[in-house]
DNA sequence: GAGTTTCGAACACCACTGATGTTCAATCAC
DNA sequence: GTGATTGAACATCAGTGGTGTTCGAAACTC
């Protein structure tokens, strides 16, 4: 898939929730883009749960308080995510052991992570994928229900599989973190691993871009307080501090 | 990766295993290609612990007990393969629940699963990436280590994880299979993971491509009693069927 | 330390894959 | 029944990845 390709992807998607719902004809015209490529198009997104198809066009099916599919993420704010990403391999050391979240910023600090001497489980399998030809670390993987997309691992597997290893650190990304509401994340599901994540974990480190402080999602995971670090793009956070995190600027 | 590269690499894999040891030079007029060619040719075998680099070439690393590795094993016997897949697949019913086994006959098993309403818990991350993308069906992860290249998942979060469920069916490939010696695979780690996803299901499905009948392996996993259907591409074999066991042909 | 060999990074080239557009027959809605 | 919509099939094109060549650096030999 072709950055020209997930750009047009992300633009239909923004469309059709802003409309409800377009035509076919509609978004060719929009897109500037042939109509069987539209149609193309709209077969991948239904196919991901962000709309619904209807003879000549297509329906939103995206809540306003979910996020927008895995695929259309991933090269949204790369820059700050590759920053972030890079502050966050570097406060970890060789030998240690560390569990790492779902999400795009995550799946940045597994790609920094392929050639170093240490043991990682992370929770979704895009990064088990980054990591799994790397000769040097010792990968683990959770057990677990992927989500479609997203793949992130959910479930009893999940929990039992990080209920029963504990480790030094633990990276979390995030949709939501602020001071006074907490980590919090879109899915039920996710917030319970990653609270597991949390509890299982000696240290933890929050991998949060600018885009998400002061941003609160439905599931509550865990207070600011069960922080160690935060690591972001913007200027210090004075609530966060206040709160007694230590925050990081990368 | 293509076909042609593929093939190289076997070539030197056999090669090198033959003659203990060989230079760069030799392996480049052996094969046609130039020395660069074989230098990342080697870089990748290396990689996959096949070989082992020395200045000017590489010795090899493979037991005579062990298999080749799996990018290495995917399209022999293809059309076998893929005639043993869709007689296993035919096997499972809508709804069922099913456990499938690493290997590269499990793989293309998965491939024809793809699209099916059942659910699937694959012991390969080969296979979960090859069902990762369905929204039809119902894919589980199992935890565990995966073993570099074949990426089939062992150990103690394996266990757990098949210990934890009732699958109806089990689909297990190996490395051997005699009415005598039973079911036998290379790695004992492996092993023990396919006795697990035996006792956790109702029935045993063996498939086994004819090359495997009738070879020992050095671990044992079970007995052919134990089985309850094996799919082959052979003729049926006298002794299992004397032994019990309903041979099928592909 | 000089000479030779091997290595690997960088670049150019080529084949192939995958995305896109066009056409057309089949299908669906009214 | 009529018109719009769809998706399969084919042609086209761009980007990717594998391969070869060159050349400077490193390593091994003597």
């Amino acid at each position: 898939m072709f950055n020209h390709a997930v750009s047009r992807l992300k633009q239909i998607t923004e469309a059709v929730r802003d409309a409800g719902s377009l035509g076919v004809a509609d978004l060719a015209a929009l897109t500037g883009a042939s109509e069987m490529t539209i149609r193309r198009d709209l077969e991948v997104l239904a196919a991901q749960g962000v709309l619904e198809r209807f003879r000549g066009g297509a329906r939103s099916l995206l809540l306003r308080c979910s996020e927008p599919p895995f695929a259309l993420r991933t090269d949204e704010n790369m820059a700050a995510k590759r920053r972030i990403a890079a502050t966050v391999a570097g406060m970890i050391a060789d030998g240690e052991s560390v569990v790492l979240d779902s999400g795009t910023t995550c799946l940045e600090v597994a790609r920094l992570l392929h050639d170093r001497r240490i043991t990682v489980m992370p929770l979704s399998l895009h990064a088990v994928n980054a990591l799994s030809s790397s000769t040097s670390l010792t990968l683990l993987v959770p057990g677990g229900r992927p989500r479609p997309g997203e793949l992130a691992l959910t479930g009893p597997l999940t929990l039992a599989s990080l209920s029963a290893l504990r480790f030094d650190t633990a990276v979390i990304g995030c949709c939501g973190l602020s001071a006074a509401q907490g980590l919090t994340a879109f899915d039920l599901e996710d917030a319970s691993v990653k609270r597991a994540a949390i509890s299982s974990a000696r240290r933890v480190i929050a991998a949060v871009d600018a885009s998400k402080l002061s941003r609160t999602a439905l599931a509550f995971v865990a207070p600011a307080s069960s922080l160690d670090a935060v690591v972001t793009d913007a200027d210090g956070d004075e609530d966060l501090a206040a709160a007694g995190v230590t925050v990081v600027t990368a």
